[in-house]
RNA sequence: CGCGGGGUGGAGCAGUUGGCAGCUCGUCGGGCUCAUAACCCGAAGGUCGUAAGUUCGAGUCUUACCCCCGCAACCA
């Protein structure tokens, strides 16, 4: 069975996640579950990046140990990809023995090298925080998080020759298109980081103490991208005694990040595993934000939601749809209660929920619930519409192959509005009226158009079920079930069986899987949650 | 200063290698009754930020300029 590595980044677990993690989550998610569908021995790695100093001012303020702040923090991460159904395979944290015992070894190996160096860091201190801030971190001169007065200060820290992989890694980039996508982000690291002369990387701290300890130089903890980069590889047990999964699974075939960290993960990532002698990930994908009409979320413009209050009011699936829907890759995607409400009630109701609904009140209407068997005798209708049902199929799948989410669901969208139209092409409901004076030759053919029309709907449901399943998967599970169809043996493959389908029989009765909702009244609701 | 992204009918957006300007929502008109005041069809509405250039032909290429958003190095 082939393989696939997929990781999200570590998040940083100083607060509360929101809408923007879950959102990065959901996608490494359905990209997970997209390519377990289709047979692939799937990996994901998920987990939280727990060292620096923010963590350890956070649990100050908390009077905690910083390790009983982050297991507390930990424990709700978790429980809210429970919540939401991530099908992770690990859980990662930096504060595990293992990691820090192979980023240890990995900082020596680095020193022993050559490409870590002993040097001098510099930077504006603010003693109340007991922060570092660059030049540019600054407001006004002042420190960004207090707003006192900073000194100039120097401290002994250890740092990462990245100069020396530079060329190395511009060549990497040249002969590995998909190894950044989208595509443009790789401009704007060349421009912005390596012509102007990349610098090294400091990867040690002595102002605080909240971090791997270099084992080595004990004053010192392992600074922040060095140790959480690491995770990727640690988590599969490299370096360890075990490396089995590491043998297996690395490297990654697709590494999920958010712009906000793309640098680290475009030019210092690849050239730590470089200085490993490691293979480099396949692609790593940078999205951008879900935004707010009013810019970023922050809790004083009162413009902040949780992933918990979407679901728990409106169901898992319908908030991954709307977050995947609303948010391509490589531009922002906007969040509005509106916008929020309307793709509910029109793509969820009025497109998706409605046609099942329509389609087995229909089977059960003019078949007792039977579905016909397919007959093989397609007129004009049906055949132009099983070509689209192919289409769409592979149409879905060519965004897939570039991660491009947004523009496969559109996709599937497209076939149910299709479905949707076919229905009104064939009027089921006039080929099952019977008309005066008809010969038996005409009853005849209306009675197999009607077969034919109950059949490829009930096969264009099934499709659309599988097509949603990998970010929609109760909901397709509903559908299959209302058609009759046992959702357990389907696979990607099962999309091949659109002629095949034989002896099921819809449910009597099926309920809605989506209601509309009031506009006005949710819209409210939501506004009200933001508020608090 | 710079770099990246964007400026397309009322709103939000698509537009690969240049070839009659599309989609969703909204508006107006029509159809249908299987279904949730749903679903289907049609119409109105755009000098594609500005100016110049290349070309038989440019939203799509070149140059200059204007406006919006983001990044700007050790901050997760």
């Amino acid at each position: 069975m082939e393989k696939f590595y997929i990781t999200t980044p570590i998040y940083y677990p100083s607060g509360k996640f929101h809408i923007g993690t879950a959102y990065t989550e959901v996608l490494a998610d359905t990209i997970k579950k997209y390519k377990k569908l289709q047979g692939y021995d799937s990996f994901l790695l998920t987990g939280t990046d727990e060292h620096g100093q923010k963590i350890e001012n956070k649990a100050k303020e908390a009077n905690l140990e910083p390790k009983e702040y982050v297991d507390i923090q930990v424990k709700s991460a978790k429980a809210l990809w429970e919540t939401m159904k991530i099908d992770y395979d690990k859980y990662i944290r930096t504060t595990d023995e293992y990691h820090i015992k192979a980023c240890q070894k990995i900082f020596e190996k680095f020193l022993k090298q050559g490409d870590i160096y002993k040097g001098t860091y510099e930077g504006w201190y603010c003693e109340p925080c007991e922060s570092f801030f660059t030049e540019t971190q600054l407001v006004d001169g002042k420190c960004p998080d207090c707003g006192r007065e900073v000194k100039k200060m120097q401290e002994e820290a250890y740092f990462f020759n990245m100069k020396k992989y530079v060329d190395k890694l511009l060549k990497y980039y040249d002969e590995h298109p998909d190894f950044i996508k989208p595509a443009f982000r790789k401009n704007e690291m060349i421009n912005n980081f390596i012509k102007p002369g990349l610098e090294d990387l400091c990867v040690t701290r002595t102002s605080f103490d909240w971090g791997i300890k270099v084992t080595s130089d004990t004053k010192h903890v392992i600074y922040v991208w060095l140790d959480a980069l690491m995770n990727y590889i640690t988590a599969l047990g490299y370096t360890s005694e075990d490396e089995e999964l590491f043998k297996k699974y690395w490297p990654a075939d697709v590494q999920i990040v958010g712009k906000d960290i793309a640098r680290f993960h475009l030019i210092y990532w690849p050239i730590f595993l470089m200085a490993l002698d490691l293979p480099l990930p396949k692609t790593i994908l940078t999205h951008n934000w879900i935004t707010m009409k009013d810019g970023k979320m922050s809790k004083s413009k009162g413009n902040v939601i949780y992933p918990e209050q979407l679901i728990n009011k409106y169901g898992l699936d319908a908030t991954k749809y709307f977050l995947l829907r609303e948010v391509p890759i490589s531009t922002d995607g906007l969040f509005t209660p509106e916008g929020f409400i309307q793709r509910y009630n029109y793509d969820l109701c009025n497109d998706l929920s409605n046609l099942l609904n329509r389609t087995v009140s229909m089977v059960n209407k003019y078949f007792e619930g039977v579905v016909p068997s397919y007959n093989g005798t397609p007129n004009e209708v049906d055949l132009e519409f099983e070509k689209e049902a192919e289409n769409a199929i592979l149409e879905y799948e060519k965004y897939m192959k570039d991660y491009e989410i947004c523009n496969s669901i559109q996709e599937a969208w497209n076939f149910i509005a299709r479905t949707n139209k076919y229905i009104d092409e064939t009027a089921p409901w006039v080929l099952a009226k019977q008309v005066e004076g008809e010969s038996e030759e005409e009853i005849k053919i209306k009675q197999e158009k009607l077969k034919s029309a109950m059949y490829h709907l009930i096969a264009s449901l099934k499709e659309i079920a599988i097509l949603i399943r990998p970010f929609m998967e109760e909901t397709s599970t509903n559908i299959l079930n209302q058609i009759g169809i046992d959702s357990s043996s389907i696979t990607w493959n099962s999309l091949k069986e659109y002629k095949n389908i034989e002896n099921i029989k819809v449910i009597e009765k099926g309920e809605p899987i989506f209601m509309r909702l009031n506009l006005e009244e949710e819209v409210e609701y939501i506004k009200n949650l933001m508020k608090n």
